[in-house]
DNA sequence: CATAAACCTTCCAGTGACTGGAAGGTCAAC
DNA sequence: GTTGACCTTCCAGTCACTGGAAGGTTTATG
């Protein structure tokens, strides 16, 4: 049995994290020592690793939950699983589209940039309302 | 004058967004009326519609705050806005890398699922401990 | 002029997933 | 036996909002 510690070590999580996660009843030590200690064994441990594994994955403490409950259920089937995965697919997809959108977006504003001692910026002009240029040309 | 609610919808943010912004002295409308009303000006929505706008390239409030600073002083060079930009961008990168890496490999995951009514999942396996097997292997 | 609705205000609490710190108990080594 | 590392609980704070309660104001209508 490993104290928390040892267990937060093994797992490559920080001790409060799981702490945490024991307090939210996530993964719960199965034992305390006589003084009050966590105590984790081996299942424990790797349901830590697998919850850290999903975090990794963006999933959410609840999506963890569901996930790590049909990791602990050997009823379950993996069509289950793989729905639950496919969700998180299209959305980790919308979130990659989204930012690869703003990182080119970014780059063009930089490269448009002269990046020397005058005052004009592309980069912030971009920022601008539009239509503020109005404000500025028009009146 | 705007009102907040017709400054909010002039720039696309919640109105408590707003308040959020004055409170913490991010963007704060120029006046207010005589029984207390925020009244946004035309210069103060620019700022709003740039704060958005930053945020949406996912800078953080305080990185948001040293731009806007810049935006507001006529004195910045544009070199100080493009060193700014690229960590932001260098930082995306990172981001974007580790998303790409993670849709991969639950793209794997999610092909080598049978997804059918058996028991086992390769993507529950997947996140088990290194070394776990063995302990079922093993012992 | 009364009233209803749609606004506006402030203040307080909650979110998610931790993280930090204080106050105090326990354990191993020298 | 005392130092120092470790453990406990509890409370507060993070970030960037978001929601709701309680109450004041403005506008439109009867």
């Amino acid at each position: 049995m490993l104290t928390i510690n040892q267990a937060a070590r093994r797992v490559g999580l920080p001790n409060k994290t799981l702490r945490y996660y024991d307090e939210i009843g996530l993964v719960s030590p199965p034992a305390r020592s006589a003084s009050g200690y966590r105590l984790y064994d081996e299942a424990s441990c790797r349901k830590l690793a697998f919850v850290r594994r999903v975090r990794q994955f963006d999933f959410g403490i609840e999506e963890t939950r569901a996930l790590l409950d049909l990791y602990d259920n050997p009823r379950r089937t993996s069509a289950e699983v793989k729905r639950i995965a496919n969700e998180k697919l299209a959305l980790l997809d919308t979130k990659l589209e989204q930012l690869q959108c703003l990182r080119s977006e970014l780059a063009l504003l930089i490269d448009a940039c002269s990046g020397d001692r005058r005052h004009d910026c592309p980069i912030l002009d971009h920022f601008d309302l539009p239509g503020s240029a109005a404000a500025h040309d028009d009146r």
